[in-house]
DNA sequence: CTTGACTCTATAGTCACTATAGACTTTATA
DNA sequence: TATAAAGTCTATAGTGACTATAGAGTCAAG
């Protein structure tokens, strides 16, 4: 298939396919006489898994290690792990970040009556403060 | 001051604090015979404003529409309470998000033990899935 | 044979900074 | 007083993970 399908197929767009692979992420596709990307089934997995890891918010360097360490299947899976560790951590914190976050805007929300003026608006004053 | 240390006193780096002038966040400072930025009480409020609100995760395109607003006090205030609103709508939908990645995330934690190896790493079967 | 849909490469833009280079100014020390 | 060190200046490039655009080439249908 050329890469219009497989953008459909997948839901990402063609722009970020061909940044895939250009960060080498993806494996160099065979082309048409006309110079147009082939893919099969592989590029379509390859690209589901990287999908999957983007949606737990992994970052790209990271998951080209996952890849590398995929291609190494009788090696240990402790950085696999690890990485899986730290990406929960990572999300754990911005969690507590959020629940922060979240309380001091409804707070402010709260402390504002759609009548006001600017200069009387509990929401300016508390981010004055 | 200098930006130095109004950068020590907020903990804004310099850069920052420059970036959001050019940006016209900040108000254009005065400047020594040698070219030096002089800041005074009224830049420390300013920045400390902005700080408040990106500390909120309120993007800088916000942050100067509120500063915007700030300067017309005779104004309904309603925008800024559809703002904030906005920006509550956003963390709370983040929040959504991040909770069902820490799910996904933890159950793959829980499905390696340290000893496998990446072929039998059942972090990777599931990012493969 | 031409129109339209698709694809190609290369480049710039996004956001909110951070980092760097190279020059200038000011302060502290010898 | 000379000089070294610290601070500041502008301008520019880099970050991450894309998105958007320009301008050219390819391919199928009418």
């Amino acid at each position: 298939m050329k890469i219009g399908e497989l953008s459909k197929t997948t839901g990402c767009s063609i722009q970020t396919i061909r940044y895939y692979e250009k960060e080498g992420l993806l494996s160099t596709p065979e082309r048409t006489e006309g110079n147009y990307r082939l893919y099969g089934e592989r590029a379509l997995k390859e690209l589901e898994f990287i999908k999957h890891c983007r949606s737990l918010d992994i970052p790209l360097t990271d998951v080209k290690r996952l890849i590398e360490l995929k291609n190494k299947p009788e090696e240990s899976c402790a950085s696999v792990n690890k990485l899986i560790a730290q990406q929960l951590a990572l999300v754990n914190n911005r969690m507590r970040e959020l629940k922060a976050l979240k309380a001091e805007l409804q707070q402010m929300a709260s402390s504002c009556t759609t009548e006001n003026t600017v200069e009387a608006c509990g929401i300016i004053k508390s981010l004055d403060s």
